[in-house]
DNA sequence: TGCATACATGCATTTTAGTGCATATATTTA
DNA sequence: TAAATATATGCACTAAAATGCATGTATGCA
């Protein structure tokens, strides 16, 4: 009853569920770096929000040297009842918009590894023009 | 948007949680005292917590005398979405305690309405037996 | 017209949570 | 071992929300 409680608050702050939303439209695990430039949110912003969700067991992480990549935690058989749910649930354009700078964000991995982390957004972009072209 | 976070945040409440349950599950309209003796709280709890949920757009009411009957609002469509999904994901042992209130305080309806209004819980539990009985 | 009853709400108090900055931690690499 | 970098977090400040009581409103009925 508290976990679920619970669960429904830490989705109820707009930069939290942003968050889950990356993860349950992207599938597939992503730090901190991407997230807080598909939510265009501070480094400190995305990291708090990651961990609060972490916190209500929603999400998983493992670490690979400094850098850190979270996952739905899908080991938790309510959690999926809840990730299909917000996967019809969250429709706004807000969503959207995050997921697609997301895309663009995630063509700079290299062998789905992210290799690029805090940046200037004016170079984010430059290097996202660039890797589009080739 | 805010919507959602709205009625999440809404949701997130155990109270707000309890009541929104007892309207799923039981598939009725209920008066404010039948949710307050369902879960056994006072009668401004539960008045400001259905009224909440109503300014969330999850309730409906209609007024008949002194007595206002809440139900789920259905035509929004994304509440359906919701409802389905919470009928399943609400599986506590709190909620089906307060399903149990609930129907027993349902036997005390005539002609499918609420005639028995805020009385002492000793006095509830007598009628309820009594017409168990019967 | 006055009382009883079903429901709503204003208010004061306390608790909790969001925000942003600065800084800490941990790991890699030179 | 020092610098660079990916991520985490303590802290001060502000804002919001929960709680409980007392009282208000509206309707029905004697």
């Amino acid at each position: 009853m508290e976990q679920i409680s619970y669960i429904l608050k830490t989705l109820s702050d707009e930069t939290r569920l942003r968050v889950v939303n990356l993860f349950v439209k992207s599938k597939t695990n992503l730090c901190v770096c991407e997230v807080m430039d598909a939510l265009k949110i501070p480094q400190y912003a995305a990291s708090k929000a990651i961990n609060q969700i972490k916190k209500a067991n929603l999400l998983v992480s493992s670490k690979e040297g400094t850098w850190i990549y979270y996952g739905l935690n899908k080991e938790i058989k309510q959690n999926n009842t809840l990730f299909s749910f917000l996967e019809i649930f969250l429709t706004d354009k807000v969503f959207s918009e995050d997921e697609a700078r997301l895309n663009k964000r995630l063509l700079l991995r290299e062998k789905n590894r992210c290799v690029v982390g805090i940046i200037p957004e004016s170079d984010l972009l430059k290097m996202i023009r660039q890797k589009v072209k080739a």
